[in-house]
DNA sequence: GTCCGACCGTA
DNA sequence: TTACGGTCGGACG
């Protein structure tokens, strides 16, 4: 950029907002869909572009660019955590329009900027003085007062909607000062649409006199005493403070770190086609019309672009503040019968988001997938047109190839990525020759470097304005992230597919394309092969590897087309955004972090157990009369029950003998020697092989720490699972089992909190079922077990002998798991009549749990699924079954759900907040663990006072507020140097 | 080598 | 009586 150019700065952000509330409402016809700002929007594009190409106009721009706010997460919240806290969530039908603005940015090939963490005004500040620097002219098309204080000579304003312009004495005129002091104005005045305070009682005219009078803020501060009103006297001087962090807030930042300079600015020619596709599916017909003809295109041989979906998709963050809980899209009311609904080109009615829907089914089923279209990516002029086409588009799906299925460990193979259905590519990056001799057969040549191909694409990757998709994001994170890369802004098929389809089956690529696409995928297996003979992904020929990995690609953006629809149109929109989206970043950094685990202590542990272990054996052979297999529980069967002939049932539906170690129990209760030896074995090799042993493999010699794998798509109810190492069964019943606990230890001079929802479950069901008694027991915190044993059987709460609290406490926590005779009756080893009879006394009593009971069943038989308190839904496809086992199964787990269910999204909501929670207070702990409902954290000892206090306060009120719930819930805390200890 | 059932650790 | 994952033995190929 040179003396003489001309830069456009659209300040995108604040022309939603004027425009949805200056112009009229307006839909488009075919779905509903609010359009009203898009159409202003474009509408004022294209008059700026086209008088750009009218010679005969003097101020017509050389360089453009639409710049948006991010989110409301800035450094002004730092400054003022008040700043613009009155803003009330943007309108339902302004949320779509968002991220059309900047897919219409897009469609009239003009950049597309925005900054997480900085206001629109900040990024328009710093390139508007830029672009002054080098003597270019600069116009800001925006009428906001907040950014007069930018005018300059070379720097005017333009409020497209008046046709006016702003210059030097346009605000004197307005405002009464020139733009230099309009910082210390409105440090004066305030701001209550944001929120700045000022100085109270000082409007704009008194303001303005007080700067001629003294010349700016500081002066007037100093000298406030000499004011002669004594209310605006006392005023100034009580809040100058208040003035001084005003002006804070007001004054734009002109050293906004920006990723993309102003020499990319420079005004490129219209892409017609592209224009001519967005504006056909807005259904902006003149003006469709007139860009057609502008450019030179055919616009009836232009398909529509496909920007419903993206719509949906770009609701991700920008000018979105995710802390309210009302500002996702809810699903636009179906339109009414009577309205006829016109017929999209393929004949398909596309009225409500449910028709959209079902087309998009038809249309997946029908586009064939050709695996030899794909390209494969070798050189970094190639690299960077796939790099542009994705910039451009928008949204990419995205998928590594690697030489591990742990993301700690893996190498990247290669990476592939897609644009639209059918278009994809794999990029190549450390194949080696599968010839191996000794060596290893090298680097297969005309790959990218790896340094190149990650330095290329990290800005994509870390663009805010492309969406990444992928098929489990939290893996992709993890491997990107291993090379520097943030990977965002996210979404995630698999957890798309999980938040509509929860029990209905896998949520893995390979089955959701075979159910959704009608296709099955070249297998991983096939490529690798299995077993001894299997190879990692770097041996597989670059051919081979680009056919499998594109397609995962392709698949991914297509399932993405497909599903991510249906979130709108099955209202599952702020499940998907508040409980899984957010929490994939929160996941991948624990998983990162890992766990300390001390080798020392496991190893003494283990040679501990093997001795006890080996000690039992000699009794077991001897009581046994002959050298067995402990372990197996067939042989252990046959000499119990077949040799020594001890009463038992047979069980087990294989016919072998049932050796539980409850059925043991009873046997040793009776008098047996043999089964307490057998049950004393089978805990401490337990113990020994799962954990003892099997721990120490899992510390990861790079880190030295232990990295879980969290599953965030695997339950049917919305919890999450652990798995290699799982560390959500970690031993703490026994007191030989919780000595494993004392090997999960903090960093010296570190300590681990562990904090837990104390009854999460039980207070929930109080929740959802109403049931009085239990509100009123939780809130006065009383001992909850106690007190359903008192209402049940008239035992006083003092003095209650223990065994009727143990009842009751089973009783409890059978009806959460949807209580059966039989079930409560094996619990308590008692009679089923009397089991029975514990259950009807309890109905009595809590009339209401029999409702709630009910009342699921009916609605899992009608709609066949349940939903939590937050809207998660658990489906359940056979309960309708006519085996009335399996149907009574079915019952009693849509039961468990919402309650199980309700509480796995408490702590999801605690999670997601945590870290921002802990930052705001300048605390450093980190998040280590989840188990179900205990959060696991590592921090320096001296910050530990510190930090428990806002753990608690976040999970307490994690609910909130989306759900007010009827019973409080309580966190209990501690911090120890282990977590057996801490726990 | 792969799969399934029994068993058992957690919430 | 709910929800998981890991280890083992044993049967299959």
């Amino acid at each position: 950029m040179k003396k003489g150019d001309h830069l456009f700065l659209v300040d995108g952000s604040g022309y939603i907002f004027r425009a949805y509330h200056a112009l009229p409402p307006l839909t488009r016809k075919s779905d509903g869909l609010p359009v009203g700002a898009v159409s202003g929007f474009c509408n004022m594009l294209w008059k700026l572009l086209r008088e750009a190409r009218d010679t005969s106009v003097r101020d017509t721009p050389t360089h453009f660019a639409v710049i948006f706010d991010y989110s409301a997460h800035t450094f002004r919240k730092q400054i003022y955590p008040d700043y613009k806290a009155n803003r009330s969530a943007p309108p339902e039908d302004l949320i779509p329009q968002f991220g059309l603005i900047r897919q219409a940015t897009k469609a009239f090939n003009l950049p597309c900027i925005e900054k997480d963490g900085y206001e629109a005004d900040d990024l328009i500040a710093t390139y508007a003085r830029q672009a002054e620097a080098v003597g270019a002219e600069v116009t800001i098309i925006s009428s906001d007062k907040d950014l007069m204080q930018l005018v300059t000579p070379l720097v005017t304003m333009y409020d497209s909607m008046k046709d006016k312009q702003i210059r030097i004495p346009d605000v004197i005129e307005k405002w009464g000062v020139p733009p230099e002091k309009m910082i210390d104005l409105q440090a004066m005045t305030g701001d209550s649409t944001d929120n700045v305070p000022g100085i109270p009682g000082i409007g704009p005219k008194t303001a303005a006199q007080l700067l001629e009078e003294f010349g700016d803020l500081d002066t007037l501060l100093a000298r406030a005493s000499e004011i002669k009103q004594q209310k605006r006297r006392e005023n100034i001087i009580q809040y100058a403070e208040q003035a001084r962090i005003s002006r804070q807030l007001v004054t734009l930042k002109t050293d906004t770190p920006v990723d993309v300079g102003i020499e990319d600015f420079s005004l490129e020619p219209q892409n017609g086609p592209r224009l001519v596709a967005f504006l056909k599916a807005m259904e902006f017909n003149a003006l469709t019309r007139r860009a057609a003809e502008a450019t030179g295109v055919d616009a009836s041989e232009i398909e529509p672009a496909n920007v419903i979906i993206q719509a949906v998709a770009e609701a991700h963050g920008p000018d979105l503040d995710i802390s309210n809980e009302d500002d996702l899209p809810k699903p636009p009311a179906p339109v009414t019968a009577n309205v006829p609904s016109p017929k999209t080109a393929n004949g398909n009615i596309q009225a409500t988001p449910a028709d959209l829907v079902k087309s998009r089914t038809d249309q997946a089923l029908s586009a064939k997938i050709d695996r030899s279209s794909y390209a494969t990516i070798r050189d970094v002029a190639a690299l960077q047109v796939w790099i542009d086409e994705a910039m451009a588009s928008g949204v990419i799906a995205f998928d590594t190839e690697t030489t591990s299925a742990d993301p700690m460990q893996t190498e990247v193979v290669g990476l592939s990525l897609a644009t639209r259905p059918g278009r994809a590519a794999y990029i190549p990056i450390n194949h080696v020759s599968g010839d191996g001799d000794l060596l290893g057969g090298g680097l297969v040549a005309h790959q990218i470097p790896e340094r190149e191909v990650f330095r290329m694409l990290k800005p994509l990757l870390e663009d805010a304005s492309v969406l990444k998709i992928a098929h489990s994001m939290k893996y992709e994170w993890l491997v990107m992230h291993r090379y520097g890369i943030d990977l965002h802004p996210l979404d995630d098929t698999m957890l798309i597919s999980y938040v509509l389809d929860a029990g209905e089956g896998s949520h893995s690529m390979d089955s959701l394309c075979d159910r959704w696409l009608g296709h099955k995928p070249l297998a991983y297996k096939d490529l690798i092969g299995s077993g001894k003979s299997s190879v990692t992904f770097d041996k597989v020929s670059i051919e081979r590897a680009t056919e499998y990995a594109a397609e995962d690609a392709d698949v991914t953006l297509r399932l993405w087309r497909l599903l991510k629809p249906r979130l709108v149109a099955d209202g599952l929109m702020s499940v998907y955004e508040r409980l899984e989206r957010p929490l994939i970043p929160v996941l991948a950094r624990m998983e990162e972090r890992g766990i300390s685990v001390d080798r020392q202590i496991l190893s003494r542990l283990s040679g501990d157990l093997a001795q006890s272990a080996a000690a039992i054996e000699e009794d077991i052979y001897r009581l046994a009369g002959e050298k067995i297999n402990i372990g197996s529980p067939k042989q252990m069967g046959d000499i119990l029950f077949g040799k020594m002939g001890l009463p038992g049932g047979s069980k087990t539906k294989t016919g072998q003998w049932s050796t539980s170690a409850q059925l043991l129990e009873d046997l040793a209760a009776e008098g047996h020697e043999l089964p307490r030896k057998i049950v004393d074995w089978r805990q401490l090799t337990k113990l020994k092989s799962t954990y003892t042993d099997a721990l120490p493999g899992y510390i990861n010699p790079r880190t030295k720490r232990v990295h879980t794998s969290y599953a965030m798509a695997a339950t049917s109810t919305g919890r999450l699972s652990s798995s290699e190492p799982n560390l959500q069964n970690i031993p703490i019943r026994t007191s030989e089992g919780r000595k494993i606990r004392t090997a999960f230890i903090a960093e010296p001079g570190n300590k681990l909190i562990s904090a837990d929802y104390s009854q999460i479950e039980l207070r929930v069901l109080a929740h959802v079922a109403e049931i009085p008694q239990l509100t009123q027991a939780f809130a006065d915190g009383i001992d909850i077990h106690a007190m359903t044993a008192s209402e049940m059987f008239g035992v006083p709460v003092k003095d209650m002998p223990s065994e009727v609290r143990r009842r009751a406490k089973a009783i409890n926590f059978g009806i959460i798991y949807g209580i059966s005779a039989f079930g409560l009756a094996n619990q308590l080893s008692i009679p089923r009549e009397e089991a029975g009879q514990y259950i009807r006394t309890y109905f009595d009593r809590f009339p209401g749990i029999k409702d709630y009971m009910e009342a699921t069943k009916a609605f899992a038989r009608q709609h066949g699924y349940v939903e939590t308190i937050f809207g998660r839904r658990a489906h359940y496809p056979e309960i309708r079954s006519s085996n009335p086992t399996h149907r009574a199964f079915n019952e009693r787990a849509a039961i468990n759900a919402p309650i199980q269910g309700s509480a796995a999204d408490i702590i999801r909501r605690a999670m997601v907040r945590m870290e921002p929670a802990l930052n705001e207070a300048k605390l450093s702990a980190r998040m280590l663990l989840q188990v179900h409902d205990e959060l696991i954290f590592e921090t320096s000892d001296e910050e530990v006072e510190a930090t428990i206090p806002v753990i608690r306060h976040v999970m307490e009120n994690a609910a909130m507020p989306a759900v007010s719930l009827s019973v409080p819930l309580h966190v209990d805390a501690r911090a120890a140097h282990n977590w057996d200890e801490a726990h």
